[in-house]
DNA sequence: GTGATTGCAAATCTTTTGCACTAAA
DNA sequence: TTTAGTGCAAAAGATTTGCAATCAC
């Protein structure tokens, strides 16, 4: 039920949120939702409204990240000081990060384990766990020529 | 022996990482390695050297930040997007959050158990992985739920 | 019409960089 | 002396904000 979100549950979910379902929103929603899980910043988002033809500032799509995070319709990833990645995922799961290109990729909840969870500090509640698995490409030797194969799952 | 580094192994592995032992270097390590495990950023460690009265520039002391964690001796920690901490315990471990006051704590090995680990995506190796556990006060000034018991994800 | 939303530019905040000066080797 | 390191100010990015114009209701 979270895959290919109905253009109308948008719309409501917009509304149910207080957000006017502006040209702009109802635009920026359409790139984020209709093509299933993304992880994307503001500045991406932003290209991808103005190659769709989406006329809007970047300060908007700022703007609309942060409403539709507070919402509940995004969720932001921190992986990279200065940037934002927003995953458009809301269901709890962890992310492989890939440092070459800042790609980040889901991790299917059935494999990754945690076994237990540390109690909190007295007196707070957990109200997030992230998991990342920062990975790098194998094909690029740091020193030595260490001649490594490509490994598969 | 990773408790209070005595500072001529501080000197010595300055000098390993071809870092000159300036006077600024030497300060700022004395503040970072002589009181345990630190998390602080970049502009915490310059308002303590100021009160310290170690004349360094803000610039300086991102510059040795940054060449401290090259050479091993800082870790950097993403949390907080538009932030950077800087965590002086080199061994492997995870953190809280805590989501009011930016603070992080170590989280003890033990107490964090993770069952698996999914394989890296191909031609991929992990090169890190990091759990943060981010909290918050409990909001609800009553004195109940007073430990939660570990809980699995 | 009225209040929310947008766009633009300017402002902020963190971090990096260019360059003349200083200090370590 | 020679080269690395420092400080300052300016630059660079990412993000936020003030405010007048615009749009949804």
């Amino acid at each position: 039920m979270n895959r290919l979100r109905p253009f109308t549950a948008i719309l409501d979910r917009l509304q149910q949120a207080g957000l006017r379902p502006t040209r702009q929103r109802l635009g920026l929603a359409r790139l984020l939702f209709q093509h299933g899980d993304r992880h994307i910043t503001a500045e991406q988002l932003h290209a991808e409204a103005m190659a769709a033809n989406l006329k809007v500032s970047l300060a908007t799509v700022y703007n609309t990240v942060n409403q539709f995070t507070a919402a509940g319709l995004l969720r932001e990833v921190v992986v990279d000081s200065g940037r934002s990645y927003f995953d458009t995922n809301m269901s709890e799961h962890h992310h492989f990060f890939l440092e070459e290109n800042g790609e980040l990729h889901d991790i299917l909840d059935q494999n990754l384990l945690i076994g237990a969870l540390p109690a909190p500090p007295p007196g707070t509640e957990v109200t997030r766990v992230d998991v990342i698995i920062r990975v790098r490409s194998l094909d690029v030797p740091e020193q030595e020529s260490a001649f490594v194969e490509n490994q598969c799952v």
